[in-house]
This record gives C-alpha cells, sequence and structure tokens, in this order.
DNA sequence: GAGTGGTCTAGACCACTAT
DNA sequence: TAGTGGTCTAGACCACTCT
C-alpha cells in the first residue's frame, strides 16, 4: 500500500511503541542497526527516526541513541487537525450533532478578511451545536470558500464535513492556524448552548489551509469551558 | 557563529520573509536554483526548506514550488516553547514580576507523580505573580526537580529562570508538553490575582524535558481569562 | 577507542505541474 | 517536454558519549 520506506519503518516502530515493545526510557537499536535490519540507507532510517521525534515517540540523543519517551496514549493525538468526530470516537462518549444552518451566503467583512475573499466570493455557513453526554456545550461555525465547496446540505453536515471534502471532493488539508482565547459568550451562545451558569466560553479559532497553500475554511469552535481541553507538544529547534 | 549551513540559510530566507523581501503567494526560487546560489547540495537545501515547512514560513507544493505563506509576524512564535520573558519583550508591554516563593520543599503526592520522582527526591518550588499593565494577571507555579537544579535564588527567579539554567547551568531543554484546560479559581488565586469579577482561570500545564528526554520541570502558569491567548502552528503529517 | 547521532555531498530515479 | 519537488542511495567526516 504505501511505498515510501521511510513511512514503513516510522509506522512499524511506532506501532511497536505503542504496544510497549520498546519500553520507555531504552534505546531503540542504532541507526546503523536499523540500516541493516531494514536493508535500506542510513539516510532513510534517520527520516524515520526524525518522524518519530517529531511526534514524540524518541528524543535522540547525540552520542548515545534514540530514547524511547514515555507516552500517554490518549495524550498526544489531540494536538493539530482534529475534527470532533475523531474525538468523540477516541473519547467513547455519547456525543450528538444538531445541524442549525447550512447556507451559502454573501460574507460581511470580518468573514471577508478572515478568509481573504475578493468582493463577489460567496461562502458556505455551518453552524453545528455538538451534544456530549446530554448536555450541549459546544458551538460550531463554519465558513468554506465557495470557489473549493460549491455544495453542501444538512446531511453532509451531519456526518463529518472533513470525510466528505477529502473523500468525495478530493480536498486535500495541509495545514492549519489556531488561536485560542477565551471569551464572553454571545447572544447566539446563550441561545443554542447549555451554559449552566458558566461566564466564560473558550474560543479556538481555526484557518485551514489545502495542499496548494490557499485558504479554504475559517472556524470558530465555542466551548463551554468544563468541556474544554487542549493539548500540545512541542520541540526546540533542532 | 553558526556552522551549519542549512540554519544559515534557514535563517537567511527566514528573514527575508520576514522583511516581505518575498511575497506572500509567490514562489521562492526552485531548489536547483537555491543549490546554485548557496553552492550546496541539494539535500542541504531541502533541510532549510523542510523547516521553513514547519515552521510555516512556506509550503512547498509538488511540481509548482514553494509558495510563501502570508504570516503575522506576532502570531507565530507564540507556540512551542515561550518564556514569559520573551513574551513580554515581545508584546513590549509594561511587566513586572513579583516572586512569592523560592523554597526546597518535600513534594506531596500529586508532584510527584506530575514530576516521577523517587521518594527522596526533593524540589525546588517557584512562586511568582506576573503584573501586566498595572494587573496582576498570571500565577506561575515553578517546579524543579533537584536532581537537576541543585540552586535557586529570589535574584534569579526575578529574572529569567531559563537564562540562567541554560546559560550558567549548561542544562539544555529539548521538548515540552502543554495542557490547557479552564478550571475554578482556588483560593491562591484569588489571593493573588486581581480577577476582577472572573470566574474562571485558563491553566496551562507544561512538562518541560531536558535534551537527555529526562522530565525536570512541571508548570502551571494560570492566566485571568482575558489575558490569555495561545497560537498554534499545525501541519498535518507528511 | 569504539560506537553513537549530526551534517554534507553528488548523483539517481520518480511523480507531479505547467505549457 | 521541461521543470519542479519527493525519495533513496553510498559514502564521507565530524562531535559527542561511554568505558
Amino acid at each position: 500500500m504505501i511505498n515510501k520506506k521511510y513511512l514503513v519503518i516510522y509506522n512499524e516502530i511506532a506501532k511497536q511503541i505503542d504496544e510497549k515493545l520498546w519500553e520507555p526510557d531504552q534505546l531503540l537499536p542504532s541507526e546503523h542497526e536499523l540500516k541493516e535490519q531494514y536493508n535500506t540507507s542510513r539516510e532513510t532510517i534517520r527520516k524515520a527516526l526524525n518522524l518519530l521525534s517529531q511526534n514524540g515517540y524518541i528524543q535522540k540523543v547525540r552520542g548515545k541513541g534514540s530514547v524511547v519517551i514515555p507516552r500517554n496514549k490518549y495524550d498526544f493525538p489531540v494536538s493539530g487537525l482534529v475534527s470532533f468526530k475523531e474525538l468523540a470516537e477516541k473519547m467513547n462518549n455519547q456525543t450528538k450533532t444538531i445541524v442549525h444552518d447550512v447556507s451559502l451566503i454573501k460574507p460581511n467583512s470580518y468573514l471577508k478578511q478572515q478568509l481573504q475573499l475578493n468582493s463577489k466570493d460567496q461562502v458556505w455557513q455551518v453552524i453545528r451545536v455538538r451534544d456530549l453526554d446530554g448536555g450541549k456545550v459546544i458551538l460550531d461555525k463554519d465558513f468554506f470558500n465557495e470557489r473549493y465547496v460549491p455544495f453542501l446540505s444538512k446531511e453532509i453536515c451531519q456526518d463529518s464535513i472533513y470525510a466528505y471534502l477529502e473523500g468525495e471532493m478530493n480536498l486535500s488539508i495541509s495545514f492549519a492556524k489556531k488561536e485560542i482565547t477565551v471569551d464572553e459568550p454571545t447572544e447566539e451562545d446563550q441561545q443554542l448552548l447549555d451554559l449552566d451558569g458558566f461566564h466564560n466560553v473558550v474560543v479556538i479559532k481555526n484557518y485551514v489551509y489545502l495542499d496548494d497553500a490557499s485558504l479554504f475554511q475559517y472556524t470558530e469552535s465555542r466551548h463551554r469551558p468544563d468541556r474544554f481541553r487542549f493539548v500540545d507538544f512541542a520541540r526546540r529547534q533542532q
């Protein structure tokens, strides 16, 4: 299936670490040994190991080797680009999505700026509320540039939009900028969410880009503060 | 100073993009051209370009070239490992640090767990309040494993602890796990911060590791919600 | 001194985009 | 078809850690 050697090697070792075949704080085999094992060049092994390092599996120590980092299985994959659906499945909770609105609108000036739109571009607006364990705790407002997403429907939004975009529309998401702040609830928040006396909402603004570096989506995800958790893994340069 | 070619090239191009010598959405010179320009091999150029890509400067598009990504100069460097001091300098604000406590303590069981300590290990506890534009809005609680940080003083904590640890102690920080949640204020929060009627604090828990993958610091940074902002840049795998 | 990872090279072939 | 980035190789030298 995958024909990239370094990915095959990365996936194999990552799986072994997940399954604790390598104990935390142990050393992996050296690059030279792995090179022999996988019958490949050292640079290819190094590509795989660098991926493991970037994803928090190992820490490379010069002169010593590659140390396996202690991981909580559920800690890491939360950072980055994660859809509500994936998250819900991971958390194994009772979840429900209520689609309030799916429509093609003329963007106001704020949206125009956020999505870097021309004056005639229209956008798809999707407003959804996420119900977790019987409480409406997340309000998701998605805006898609019509140029990249010509059609949406309530049915698609009920399910996973990303599955549709990537699977059927063949769009390929590559990176996202995220900004997290804590704000006062708006009237909309108060109407659509079960705020239960909370005085703040956590606002996550997401700018999502495609493979060719074009900005195609702006999202605001508004969380009741008790149902918000964000995990990040940061590696210092070099 | 720096004798790594790919870093020199990375820094030079990053600076050029910061200074808008390359316009957003333009293409950089091809890898072949850069290779000639810098009189080096293509793999070295690729290393520099991959760093630029990982740090949100460019997006590489197969068959086309490297597209410069629109950046807000102040957006990006906030993610990852940033000390309060760097942040304060960047934001150019009036800031003040009040050191409430610097002492060597026996860790309670929570700390023991967070820092993965043996039963006889002691920890340095540092409690500081950050005053931004005349309001006490951040409470920083730092805990250092004594094994790695044998000595601290009020003077050191008044300034930048990291400058001391990296400059004088020669410790080298390499990566951190971060967890962000929103909590009720504790009594300590209420006593030490100007909460001004806010009902929540943003809690950032940080686990900081050294070069050799040993955990040496646990930090809780507790922010008044109106003074909190977190920016993240996530690139999808491959 | 032996073994480790970090950097760098010169060249090859492939997949994709433009025209 | 020419030009782009993506992958892979085999080899070299260096800086570091361990004993």
